[in-house]
DNA sequence: AATAGATTTGAAATAGATTTCAAAAAATGC
DNA sequence: GCATTTTTTGAAATCTATTTCAAATCTATT
């Protein structure tokens, strides 16, 4: 069923069938009348394959994530394909497992397909010291390239999370607390965001005169097990801490696992803020206390960056969105006397 | 950048160039290597929607879930994505939000689109009694149709879960430890899969001569608070149940945590199975016995079904993967004198 | 070298919509 | 009622690849 089967049902020609779908040119009202009832007994739907070739508009964003699964990637993800449709775009998701042959074929496949514009949100594009045949891939896509992350070399548009601010929220919280013997568990100091954290952890300490303790930065996995092993780390010090802010919920979790294993509880004995903020931290007990995004302003954010792009607008280089502190129930107040 | 271009650079006509690009025709050797070689220099990528229009196959399925962030829809649209992609077709992905307009937009676009099969997991498909102006939307997209779930009167293909082997298995775990007061956790009984789990229940009840208290079986959301809430229910009773089977892990860590705030230990006072298997099982304390499905199985299974139809082969109209048990250490030998 | 047979190539049609441009129809003015 | 303006319409070109069919080229045979 295409026009031309409603066009002649409809005593029309095509051009006018057209004008009707599309909306873009009068077409007398009786005729439009009646072409829609035709298009309507008939359940016709126009071609969106044949639209996209003719008006040089896929209307698709491809939209690459590291793994789905990782509650984070799935409530940003979600976001992003809400804003997207109601500015009539579609999502082509794909995820890319952290394997790099996986994320170059996706990348090609939304080159081949048209995508508009492209999203990616983790993987290699957040990656401090980038592959440079990497950013170069991209670059021959010429496609808009839109990310929370950065990438030297490579021409593309930020929106992401202000993650110097992500730590200065959690720490003063922490330090109104009383808290001075403060952990970071930890991620990968090769992901920029986390190399982002760990300075302002150190700045942080500088600027308040705080010693540091290098024992108290753990570079981690983003999981359970990274937190897991994390904290069994910073148990074993002579001097443990009193509060530990880690790189995710997922970590989080792990590390309040690893606490109770040894019957330490938070928040008495520890203090925990998390990052993220997804359903994880009201599932456990205590509720954690983290850091929280807006999601919404996040998703809409890549999105209407992408969509400025397409439209050979020029939005900003770099956008960062202000993170929030959520608290519940996994900090508390500690009265130091030996400091 | 189109085959004209590569053509006009090579001196051949377009035809050569797309017998390259598809491979299903002899070219010349050296022209081929020609032809090639100006495809790479100008970074060419032949337009995937071009090739969808001519061949009358968009090589693109429609994956319509509830939610995203639910773990269990995040394991398995990845593996329909994996199984996909290995079959040379794209997922366009979904979310519909258990809402029912967003879900029928959802499959309009996939029709529009040309989605050459749709593939559905959770929201309306798997409801007990369906609405048949529902079933009829379905119908009227003429577009082969594969769930986990089965609605009447939609012409459509099950490639699902055993769900009375789920709660065989579950069942004859807990009896083998020695419960016979087991509750179940329940889920909406409006939901075909639950039903039929409730069902069995009811059914092994019967089988073994165990008295049914049926203040045992609870409605519940899926989620945290439905096991919250199903859970404190249960603890009401003057008698309370020695296990509980939840019906989803999210569900689960809810009647855990109920569980847990009234001092009762799990395994040790309740035992505990849930269903899904996903990371939260192994996130919790004590990890979570549960039923564990074949994810790559289920997802691939979902996608050959709708390959299959696609190709005009006739794959069975219904196909239930069976599930098994995986032990962690939630539940525990109970040794009632009482009963 | 001529012919038959096999291989390789190109012109043109095709997929299903949109859009331009000119023609036809309708509306307006006098 | 006729000329002029405005609105509506249709024919044809376009988007980018594939495929058919016939023509051209090459190989093998005698």
């Amino acid at each position: 069923m295409t026009i031309y089967d409603i066009a002649r049902e409809a005593k029309v020609s095509p051009s006018t069938v057209s004008r009707v779908i599309s909306g873009n040119a009068k077409v007398k009202p009786e005729k439009e009348e009646l072409i829609r009832s035709i298009m309507a007994r008939n359940n016709f739907r126009p071609n969106a394959i044949a639209q996209s070739l003719i008006g040089g508009q896929s209307k698709t964003i491809g939209l690459l994530v590291a793994d789905i699964r990782n509650p984070f990637y799935a409530a940003l993800s979600l976001e992003c394909e809400i804003a997207a449709k109601r500015a009539n775009y579609r999502v082509m998701l794909c995820n890319a497992f952290n394997d790099d042959s996986i994320e170059d074929d996706s990348l090609d496949m939304f080159a081949e397909h048209r995508a508009d514009a492209i999203i990616q949100i983790g993987c290699r594009v957040d990656d401090l010291v980038g592959d440079p045949a990497y950013a170069a891939h991209i670059n021959s896509l010429a496609i808009p390239f839109v990310s929370t992350g950065k990438l030297d070399g490579c021409n593309m548009y930020t929106y992401g999370i202000d993650n110097a601010a992500c730590i200065d929220i959690a720490f003063e919280h922490l330090r109104e607390l009383g808290h001075k013997r403060i952990a970071l568990s930890g991620g990968r100091l090769s992901v920029r965001s986390t190399y982002e954290k760990w300075t302002r952890y150190i700045y942080l300490h500088g600027k308040y005169g705080i010693p540091i303790n290098t024992n108290y930065v753990q570079e981690s996995h983003y999981d359970f097990n990274g937190g897991v092993e994390c904290m069994n780390r910073l148990l074993a010090l002579p001097e443990r801490p009193t509060a530990v802010i880690a790189i995710s919920d997922h970590c989080a979790v792990g590390v309040l696992s690893a606490a109770h294993k040894v019957g330490l509880s938070v928040p008495g004995d520890i203090s925990l803020i998390s990052h993220d903020n997804t359903f994880l931290t009201e599932i456990t007990a205590p509720r954690l206390t983290g850091i929280d995004y807006d999601y919404k302003k996040l998703g809409g954010g890549l999105v209407s960056t992408a969509i400025a792009l397409i439209n050979k607008k020029e939005p900003p280089r770099e956008a960062f969105i202000t993170p929030t502190l959520n608290v519940k129930d996994s900090c508390a107040k500690i009265y130091e006397t030996d400091v």
